[in-house]
DNA sequence: TTGTAGGCGTTATCAA
DNA sequence: TTGATAACGCCTACAA
């Protein structure tokens, strides 16, 4: 500064006034030490051509020798950039969901972002607040599980313009970008090959409908399979609950016992439903497929290797997170939004499903 | 300031030179607002208690009105903490690990920490890598199950001064606050109780042991069990793979196939390779448990309703992620720190073991 | 290719 | 109880 007096900064005493110091090595340290300007420490590790191979060498060996890596925080704060993605999922106690991320943190690592996670429990209410803790972190994609949230998590999304996707379920018309497969088609094909096979009544064991898109569209799926034979699922055979063995168990007796016709077909929401259906049939003497065929979803390694074996459904989970990743990275990319990626549900025909021998 | 001239800087024009302005709400504009200084903002929400309740009002009705929330960048910069902890786990794709990331991260989350999580896909490089981004994330405390890492994985956090836990294994004498259970004992339990039924003849189907202190520690408390009782594992009866019903079924048509004397009690490394041994024994038909005792290890929800129902062990892994995640509270809050926290595999005895027959 | 310096959004120190 | 202001660690527009 050329001004020929003292600026009142400069008259003080060199001592500052107060300084907090963390004590930690920090990006001055290693200029100093290389004999650089900050400016070009950073440029070794964020545009590493615009230095040169001298240059570059001599800051590597500095922050090595002082044993320094950039600071996230400072990072994100001055770049504006927090390499931070959320993925919100129901609950990680589902191998459906845990493989969704696992897939989808791989993807994302690759690319140098970090994964940070968020677990709805199924409570609207938990998704919004875990949305609002990622936009704190400055969430730069976000994605997650269904699309039945409050308008007002999306709308956050959309106010702090960060770009996201909705997985485990595709929708056609739907307003946001679908990673995932079609539930009300897959459980179409399911009762379509039920149909095939003669049956004409049908129970349907699955997760609670509540706050779940994909339930309901599996739900959905089985009815417009049935309307399309002229046929429906009795209020009394349609059962919701948790997605366990005993729920499974649960059902069957319950419907066994109930008076009425008895179905000949009975839908599961899942795997460990279907397993209980599965297993209380054999305690009730119930002969699979013959009395009662029946159906699982997600295709558990076990599922192929009980007796009698499940028919079932299978969808790659893993791919489905790699895929959102994928988008989301091309969102940041800047490239063309596409509307999203389906995924398809392969139907396993196998021991559990037969003929209608009624 | 009193000072009669201006100072440069008052000198200059008003529009400073380069101004990057990011567009987004910030606490400036809160205070502003408010009509109060930055720092009240601030206090409102890190010391309530310091402020008045017409000002704290005041400022949360501006905060509402502008949507804005603290920025975590900023807030990690200014106040050198970060709200992170980091889990590293082998893989998200084992049940055993996403229900302790479950628990850890209820956990930490009802203390406003958000759990950042890091797969080392079961490789000590991987492991080294994921910790080194952890620090550079400002992490504040770490959990890492196992213990068979790098000695220098275990210095650089303590280096950086990063409370620690290892979870999933507990062991007397282990140089690390351990939360998890004994594998050793667990499986000399195992193998006790399967010398209790008559047994002396055993086979052992276990995960690869390379880089994994959990299986090691389970084949030593096999052996020390045997030794015990003057007995050993031959080499050709102890088989190493990947944890699936597939490996189960080889290791069994490998070991019925095989010359010499068949072992009459066999020991899995987890349920999954359980599974498949019995369901080869179904095919092979050799008889569960008569001729031959199987054992799994976790207690799946499936492990008690397949026929024969597996006998196995029980440990609560998201009770260990739960502790583990207080035992890292209590280090930051400074409180004295134990050494750990044991929890109890408990052995599940169902039909697949029985009396040695032979 | 390299250096200078101001700013990213918040907290913490000190004074009022 | 409140306000002014200097850090916190890094990036980047601009100048050299």
């Amino acid at each position: 500064m050329p001004d020929s007096f003292d600026t009142p900064d400069a008259a003080r005493p060199p001592i500052s006034r107060s300084r907090r110091n963390t004590g930690r090595t920090v990006l001055s340290d290693v200029a100093k030490l290389a004999g650089v300007s900050t400016a070009t420490v950073s440029r070794v590790y964020n545009e590493p051509d615009k230095v040169s191979a001298t240059v570059r060498e001599r800051v590597e060996h500095a922050a090595l020798a002082l044993n320094w890596f950039p600071n996230a925080a400072g990072r994100a704060l001055a770049s504006t950039r927090s390499h931070i993605a959320g993925f919100i999922i129901p609950t990680l106690d589902d191998q459906v969901f845990a493989s969704q991320v696992s897939g989808m943190q791989a993807a994302f690592a690759a690319r140098d972002i970090t994964l940070v996670l968020g677990c709805s429990n199924y409570d609207p209410a938990q998704a919004i607040v875990q949305v609002r803790a990622m936009l704190a972190r400055g969430v730069e994609a976000m994605a997650i599980v269904g699309e039945a949230h409050p308008a007002e998590l999306f709308a956050a999304l959309q106010l702090y313009r960060v770009p996201y996707a909705v997985t485990y379920a595709y929708r056609e018309g739907s307003q946001h970008h679908c990673i995932g497969f079609d539930n009300r088609a897959a459980y179409a094909e399911i009762t379509e090959h039920l149909i095939g096979l003669g049956h004409r009544s049908f129970a349907v064991c699955i997760q609670p409908t509540r706050d779940n898109d994909r339930v309901q569209a599996r739900i959905a799926g089985i009815r417009s399979a049935l309307e399309r034979h002229g046929l429906a699922v009795r209020p009394e055979h349609l059962l919701e609950g948790e997605s366990t063995i005993g729920f499974g168990r649960r059902c069957l007796r319950s419907i066994w016992q109930s008076l009425g016709e008895r179905p000949s077909a009975l839908i599961c929401g899942n795997d460990h439903i279907a397993f209980g259906v599965l297993r209380e049939a054999e305690e009730l003497g119930i002969e699979i497929p013959d009395e009662l065929s029946v159906t699982g979803f997600d295709d558990l390694a076990i599922a192929k290797e009980i007796r009698p074996a499940l028919t079932t459904m299978r969808v790659d989970t893993a791919e489905i997170g790699r895929l959102a990743a994928q988008h989301l990275l091309d969102a940041l990319d800047g490239k063309r939004p596409q509307h999203g990626h389906e995924v398809h549900a392969l139907l396993q025909v196998r021991q559990s499903t037969g003929p209608c021998l009624r």
